[in-house]
RNA sequence: GCGGGUGUGGCGGAACGGUAGACGCGACGGACUCAAAAUCCGUUUCCGGCAACGGAGUGUCGGUUCGAGCCCGACCACCCGCACCA
């Protein structure tokens, strides 16, 4: 024995307790109640409810498994649980699964750095954050578990692509996309955040690939308008998704060249503002348009400005910089109604390939912008449209457009018409002459798919020479990862690998080349929720269970997913429901975004992060180290991270105090909704109600406070009752409105109630036992552990028993407290027997003393009653 | 620039148009302890007052109302999303 001290040190005088303080062993009992739940097995939905109760599907957003939990996740898991048992108690038939969205680029980057196979790496995560999960107490039903990455979820979602694939929904096309340099892969739209990478932070570049898309513009419309449907989404969401899918009216409009180039003979643009075309001044494409590369060919000149613009940073402070450019191509452009006159095309920087046609007319008169680009190069400025009020002869544009509506003039047939309907007659003369039609056009793209990594889904396609692109046949899924891949090189394992793309052409047998790209993994998380329902069956969704339980009623989880996860699961299921694989056309009926937890974070001069455990803090919330006293500069509410050191983690804090105290400090600090800071002492506030709860039960019968004169227990039992059922309806109309920091104050007030009556024992036994069912849902162990001590050897649980009702009866009070204003002051209150006529109470008020002095002889002109509540008087 | 949201004690936050600050955290005072921990009791929006009580008070200014934190109008501050979007 070499390691530890061999003796203790001799220690002062020990007197033994004399009354050993008792105290809730957490550690030992919610193991113990979660082995109860699972084996009496009562989380577990079936496939298809038998409809005798109504069903109600709570589903968090699934984790990715990246080693261990977090705080975000304890929120996220404990709001979903709260509902999952209430709902359950309620008498509904609840699903709650829970899995893990298992592919993606971290795995592989743990490959590269520790030489760990993704799948190993992942399964291990898997299991260590499963052991986490369970370790809360969650109610959820374990046997749907499964991971996007095992093989018969991807295999099934291979299927859904082929089933895509028929349906015309997937495309393969060369376009410009979104290139990470860092992540060495594609990105769709919505995955460049502020011109970056959203995963990786690198600035994106554009490049032409041949990628695999999925056709969620066709929805475009229908996921507009059903977000008027979706009455239980927080409203900031719904604008989100409304604003990236972004409609807007106007026209496509084609001019023709006024000498063809390189076989092009026309140039189209998109408008929102047809009525302006007679303001036009110039036309402009963008760099990556077929004129800008026929003038390329043509000018070194134009193709140095096209590769400036190409290089051009897309980050908004870069956007905000970048002077409005452009290249005078020297093309002509014929206008649709000025017989014989023509304008110059420009490519220009600020022109987006990606929007619209990539080309637009330019309005200088009419739009800031087109405005800027032609006073920088000297181009004309014709105003069109005439702003309310102003004079034709004297009106014009100095250094700001007119972009409102106006009266139209200098525009042949559109002049005097109004800015609405010169818009529509534009339309329809370039409908007339076949140059342009009304459009509506849509900022959403089609979502890319492909990504050249090997941690996903592959893609079920093969490439063969004579056939072309030819689907896997569904016989022949999944389509399985090579289990040998080298990460030592840059690049798609998947293209490096010796055999795997080597195949055979399943359409006519010759050799053929196995398509190297995976899926997106928000491929993944676009139908998990209706793989649930029926997790271990051949076909991906099984309707019948799929339309039993879908749309999930209450879906809970952050508001980082907005758009990029919401908007492709909601196109995911209506493609699905036009195939006729489910019928719901929108998957999440509820939504609930809940907000990030911070913690404070201590930075010391010399610019270290100091981890919470290093730091000493004062009353006054100042902070210095641990050890040297340094003073630090301490800031609230800095988002956990660990670069910052800020994070606290939720083993360690469920090992200290148990997963109930810190479910209810997490429920109770402030609205699920808002961000909310994790502070080591609301974690011991939380943990000293548990123990006080547990106290209340546990010396039942010691307690209960004497009366003046009277005996310990001997009192009314009404107060009491009266207080347990305002308490069962304060706190189930607090969780039924998620206002679950409401239904802590209500049960903090009614443990008080309980701790002060006097009522016998067996009042405030019923009382401890109605307590134990409305904690549940928050602190589903201690609520057993409650029960147990109230009835010592039952079997039942309270995981089991339905939620206390309300009798109305007790919720009626005797005595009413009013409140007697004089000209909307408070000066008094009246407590009076419930049903005082209300001659009674005018009197009683106006006798007041006090109100006496504030009337102050003047006589009342107005008595203003609402019963129950308030007594006004106007003088 | 466009869109959405939020402003209440030292802090998190309560409040069908009807007693603003429930409940908790923190702080302060006290009890129990040799002492501490744990627990219990009390105080805690600000100003004046021993008190009873009075005055002020929910970002600012105005309006509606017997009565406004809440409704309406204008503004200020902060947060979030989108954006050379034609």
């Amino acid at each position: 024995m070499t390691d530890g001290p061999t003796d203790t040190p001799a220690r002062p005088m020990e007197r033994p307790l004399e009354r050993p303080v008792e105290r809730y062993d957490f550690a030992a009992a919610e193991p113990r109640w979660q082995a109860a739940w699972e084996q009496g097995a009562l989380f577990a939905a079936p496939d298809v409810p038998d409809g005798t109760k109504p069903k109600y599907y709570v589903l968090e957003m699934f984790p990715y498994p990246s080693g261990k939990i977090h705080m975000g996740h304890v929120r996220n898991y404990t709001l979903g649980d709260v509902v999952a048992r209430y709902k359950r108690a309620r008498g509904h038939a609840v699903m709650h699964p829970m899995g893990w969205d298992a592919f993606g680029l971290p795995a592989e980057n743990a490959a590269r750095e520790r030489g760990t196979h993704p799948a190993a790496w992942t399964y291990a995560n898997i299991a260590a954050m499963r052991a986490e999960l369970k370790s809360m107490g969650l109610s959820l039903d374990w046997s749907r578990e499964f991971a996007t990455c095992d093989p018969e979820y991807y295999g099934k979602q291979q299927a859904l692509f082929l089933d895509f694939l028929q349906a015309g929904l997937v495309e393969r096309r060369k376009s410009w996309v979104n290139w990470d340099p860092v992540d060495g892969t594609v990105l769709a739209n919505e995955q460049v955040i502020d011109g970056k990478g959203w995963r990786s932070g690198a600035p994106v570049e554009k490049r032409e690939l041949s990628q695999w898309f999925l056709a969620i513009t066709k929805f475009a419309p229908d996921l507009l308008a059903a977000l008027d449907t979706l009455d239980r989404w927080p409203e900031r969401v719904r604008t989100m998704q409304a604003n990236w899918i972004g409609r807007s009216e106007g026209a496509r409009v084609r001019f023709p060249l006024a000498a063809p180039v390189d076989g092009v003979t026309e140039a189209e643009v998109f408008t929102t503002r047809p009525d302006t075309l007679f303001g036009m001044s110039f036309l402009a494409v963008a760099a990556e348009h077929p004129l800008a590369a026929a003038a390329a060919a043509r000018d070194p000149a134009a193709a140095a400005f096209v590769a400036e613009c190409r290089s051009q940073g897309t980050s908004e402070a870069a956007i905000e910089q970048a002077e409005k450019k452009g290249f005078d191509t020297g093309f002509r452009v014929a206008h649709p109604f000025l017989e014989g006159a023509t304008f110059p095309v420009w490519i220009a920087n600020f022109v987006l390939m990606e929007y619209g046609t990539g080309a637009l007319f330019g309005c200088p008169a009419h739009d800031q912008r087109d405005l800027d680009f032609a006073r920088k190069y000297g181009l004309p400025v014709p105003p069109v449209v005439l702003p309310p009020g102003e004079d034709p002869a004297s009106f014009a544009i100095g250094r700001t457009p007119w972009t409102g509506d106006g009266t139209l003039y200098n525009s042949a047939f559109l002049d005097g018409l109004d800015t609405a309907a010169a818009k529509r007659a534009a339309i329809d003369a370039l409908e007339a002459r076949g140059l342009g039609q009304g459009v509506v056009n849509w900022r959403l793209r089609d979502w890319g798919v492909s990504r050249q990594r090997y941690w996903g889904c592959p893609i079920p396609v093969i490439h063969c020479e004579a056939c072309g692109t030819v689907p896997v046949p569904k016989d022949q899924l999944p389509v399985l990862l090579p289990e040998d891949v080298d990460f030592s090189v840059p690049g798609n394992p998947l293209d490096h690998h010796p055999s795997w793309k080597h195949v055979a052409c399943p359409s006519c047998g010759a050799p053929a080349r196995r398509e190297t790209d995976t899926c997106d993994t928000f491929v993944d998380s676009s139908w998990y929720f209706a793989r649930f329902c029926a997790p271990r069956a051949e076909a991906p969704i099984t309707p019948e269970a799929a339309d039993a339980w879908l749309p999930v009623d209450q879906y809970i989880g952050g508001i980082e997913h907005a758009i990029l996860h919401l908007l492709y699961a909601r196109f995911f299921t209506r493609a699905l429901s036009t195939m006729g694989q489910v019928r719901t056309p929108e998957p999440f009926a509820g939504l609930f975004t809940q907000g990030m937890v911070q913690h404070a974070s201590y930075k010391a001069p010399d610019n270290r992060w100091l981890a919470p455990d290093e730091v000493e803090v004062a009353a006054d919330g100042s902070a210095v180290e641990k050890g040297t006293g340094i003073p630090l500069t301490v800031s609230r509410n800095d988002k956990m991270s660990k670069s910052k050191r800020n994070t606290v983690d939720p083993g360690a804090i469920i090992s200290r105090y148990g997963a109930d105290t810190a479910r209810w400090f997490i429920l109770a600090d402030n609205p699920p909704d808002r961000d909310m800071e994790w502070s080591e002492s609301g974690v011991a506030g939380a943990h000293r109600f548990v123990q006080r709860l547990w106290r209340l039960a546990a010396t039942l019968d010691q307690k209960g406070a004497a009366t003046p004169g009277g005996r310990a227990g001997d009192g009314d039992a009404r107060p009491l009752m009266q207080a347990t059922h305002r308490t069962i309806a304060a706190v189930t109309a607090a969780l039924e409105g998620f206002a679950f920091n409401v239904a802590v104050a209500r049960l903090h007030e009614f443990a008080n109630a309980i701790e002060g009556s006097n009522a016998p024992l067996e009042a405030r036994r019923e009382a401890v036992s109605v307590m134990a069912r409305l904690v549940a849902p928050m602190m589903p162990h201690l609520a057993e552990e409650l029960l147990s001590i109230l009835r010592p050897g039952t079997t039942d649980l309270v995981a089991g028993m339905p939620w206390p009702e309300a009798d109305p009866a007790l919720l009626a009070a005797e005595t009413m407290t009013i409140a007697v204003q004089v000209l909307g002051k408070l000066r008094a209150t009246l407590s009076l027997p419930v049903g005082t006529p209300e001659d009674a109470v005018l009197a009683a008020a106006e006798a007041e003393e006090n109100v006496q002095r504030a009337i102050a002889g003047k006589p009342i002109r107005k008595r203003i009653h609402v019963p129950g509540r308030i007594v006004n008087f106007v003088v």
